[in-house]
DNA sequence: ATGGTCTTTCTTTTT
DNA sequence: GAAAGACCAT
């Protein structure tokens, strides 16, 4: 397919910065791909040169895809396509010394993060859960925003701030003595080194000569920084964005970044993609009336040339299990009439646990589906021991990693030894690992648990210097026997089959590993356990091909999840007020965010777009009757098909359902100040 | 240390 | 009302 004319304009812009509004559908990839593609065949730049960066790792994985399928292997060598966290650490592992940092330090996911905080702050918030929640995204927050311990307490308001900024000072000591980042530090970082250091920053800027952003109205503070300090005042790049589905901000990112550039660059250049080429003329006219509600920083207008198709319908269920059935019955009857595949639908939904009732739905008649979402293959136990054992090993001061492992499978380490080496510990200044061969230690603890303890980091150190030695390869294997793993999948799990899979979990990620160990990947390169345990823990688990994309199986996701693929048939359920908007949304005045989220759920389908609903749904337990969402009655009602006479005939009656939108809004502000 | 019962929670989630 | 997590008793 040729690119129309907006589309070749982005494409060839290069001598300045220059922003993309890319609306759903209309070819923001292909734009992005293509102008890589341009400017290594025709504008002389290097493919090593070129950075372009996504959010997620699926996204980098499919546009480095699509650039080598245009490019050739050759002339996309050194390309960087990567998400902000990767290239961020990319940066800090060769930039390490100049940040003060060990070669080998640890990466923390959230859940150790939390492990981490919740040990720290016991005397402060006592293990309440909300508040280290809180804590946590406040820290997230001050990181975002480029503060650091020592300012957050400075501008701490309120005491509760004040008592935050106290745990972030103590997080941020204990990170440094484990040796440890964040993800959040991934950018902060980078970002401060490039800022208060010129020559670093000549040197990067002099690397990425163009940069490419992808789902820019996702950034936030920092990583907005981080993309002005890579470009520099050569300012050349590219970013694409669609501030409508902006569906992130409760994650800190700030759509407004989008207007900012034009502040931040006077000479940006500004695209409207407004042509459409995935949905019907109706479903592209119903979004745009829906998003029409919405304040705009840009006004588009979406177009698509593809004929009006089939009417959206709505149906409406007696409860939840009776919208399952319905929505199942009725795709099967779709798929019989229609000779589709399964993976042509997609069931969406407002949040996860409306997936539970369709899932049984689908099984019960045997048809194939995928659920995107839920509990992810790294944050599974097996995966999480194996991984503590993998960063123990490379990072020897990696306390949570030590205290995931020591006992698992068990070596009769108890908390009781466990808490007198943790004292000791703290009382030199040392790590677990470190004190478990001081001499001192012996005074706090003796017999059983000493030797235990002692047998066991031997053993690491042994595993350690074996890895160190070379043969990484035969040293995992090496460990996986050693520590019986297997037997204790079998021991501790509920079922054997269960161990089986847990083992099975256990085996994909050691072949990924020993595939990277030996050079026998995707990039051909050999990598450092340490690399791979890092990345690993970036979820960047580096799939050849085995994607089961191509499987037909019906696929349900929540509508978060649905940003950037497309469906040719897609049931969009529980279109009900309380669920999508959703009430805490509706509490806090912020349904314009769900608003796009909804316009998100009907951008993505192709063909034909189903809503349902519920007259009665369970929720904690009491019986519900919900109201259709409002945003099923700001739809152009034209194109709608209801089942049953539940659409507002009158004038009047619209009317009062936009008034009692108002006032749910005003009675939600009031509520706030 | 393990298993059972009681209590709590019930939006979205990537890195 | 169901599922996960905390807590207590063994």
């Amino acid at each position: 397919m040729k690119l129309n004319s907006r589309q070749t304009e982005a494409v060839k812009y290069i001598s300045g910065p220059c922003l993309v509004l890319a609306g759903a559908g209309s070819g923001k990839t292909r734009v992005i791909t293509n102008k890589i593609a341009y400017l290594v065949q025709h504008c002389d730049y290097k493919a090593r040169n070129i950075a372009a960066l996504t959010f997620t790792n699926k996204a980098a994985r499919e546009m480095k895809e699509r650039v080598g399928k245009t490019l050739g292997k050759k002339e996309a060598k050194g390309l960087m396509v990567s998400t902000f966290h990767t290239l961020g650490l990319n940066i800090i592992r060769r930039e390490y010394k100049a940040l003060g940092l060990k070669a080998n330090f640890s990466l923390f996911d959230d859940q150790d993060q939390m492990a981490l905080l919740k040990e720290l702050t016991e005397a402060e918030l006592d293990g309440d859960k909300d508040l280290l929640k809180l804590l946590q995204s406040a820290i997230s927050n001050w990181k975002n925003e480029m503060l650091s311990a020592a300012e957050a307490q400075a501008y701490a308001q309120s005491e509760r701030d004040q008592l935050f900024a106290h745990c972030y000072e103590l997080y941020q000591r204990q990170m440094k003595a484990y040796n440890a980042l964040d993800f959040d530090d991934l950018i902060l970082l980078p970002v401060l080194l490039l800022r208060d250091d010129q020559e670093m920053r000549q040197r990067w800027q002099n690397k990425i000569r163009y940069l490419l952003v992808d789902e820019y109205q996702d950034t936030n503070t920092s990583q907005y920084l981080f993309v002005k300090l890579l470009v520099g005042e050569r300012s050349r790049f590219t970013v694409v964005g669609d501030d409508d589905q902006s569906v992130y901000s409760w994650r800190g990112a700030q759509p407004e970044n989008l207007g900012l550039l034009q502040k931040d660059f006077p000479s940006l250049r500004v695209i409207k993609l407004e042509q459409n080429y995935r949905s019907t003329s109706r479903i592209l006219r119903t979004a745009n009336i829906l998003i029409a509600n919405n304040p705009h920083l840009f006004e588009k207008a979406l177009f698509s040339e593809i004929p009006d198709g089939e009417m959206l319908k709505v149906i409406t269920a007696k409860n939840e299990d009776h919208e399952a059935e319905k929505v199942v019955g009725e795709l099967i009857a779709h798929r019989f009439l229609n000779n589709t595949g399964y993976k042509d639908y997609s069931i969406l939904y407002r949040g996860n646990h409306q997936s539970r009732l369709f899932e049984k739905s689908l099984m019960q008649n045997r048809i194939p589906y995928k659920i995107s979402g839920g509990t992810s293959f790294f944050s599974r136990s097996e995966i999480k021991d194996i991984m503590a054992y993998l960063r123990l090993l490379t990072n020897l001061d990696d306390d949570n990693a030590f205290l995931r492992i020591v006992n698992t499978p068990r070596r009769e380490i108890g908390p009781v030894t466990l808490e007198k080496l943790g004292t000791y510990a703290n009382m030199r200044g040392k790590s677990l690992f470190a004190s478990s061969f001081e001499l001192g230690l012996e005074q706090h603890l003796t017999g059983r648990g000493l030797e235990n303890l002692q047998r066991f980091t031997r053993w690491i150190v042994e595993m350690s210097e074996n890895i160190e030695r070379g043969d990484s390869v035969a040293a995992l294997r090496e460990l996986v026997r050693d520590i019986h793993y297997e037997d204790w999948l079998y021991e501790s799990s509920p079922s054997p089959k269960a161990a089986e899979m847990r083992m099975k979990n256990v085996s994909q990620l050691y072949s990924w590993v020993t595939a990277d160990l030996e050079g026998d990947n995707y990039d051909n390169e050999v990598k450092t356990l340490k690399e791979i345990v890092q990345r690993l823990t970036l979820r960047d688990m580096m799939e050849r091909g085995e994607d089961d994309d191509e499987a037909d199986q019906v696929q349900l996701m929540t509508l978060h999840a649905s940003k950037g693929l497309e469906f040719p048939y897609v049931y969009l359920v529980g279109a009900e007020e309380g669920i999508l908007p959703h009430q805490t949304s509706v509490d806090e005045g912020n349904v314009e965010e769900e608003r796009r989220l909804a316009y998100v759920g009907i951008t993505r389908a192709q063909k034909e777009l189903t809503f349902t609903l519920c007259k009665e749904r369970r929720q904690y337990g009491e019986l519900i009757k919900p109201e259709p969402s409002r945003f099923l009655y700001e739809l152009p009602q034209d194109d709608l098909h209801w089942d049953v006479e539940k659409r507002p005939v009158t004038q009047q009656e619209r009317m009062q359902k936009g008034q009692s939108h108002i006032a749910n809004l005003r009675a939600a502000m009031f509520k706030k100040n």
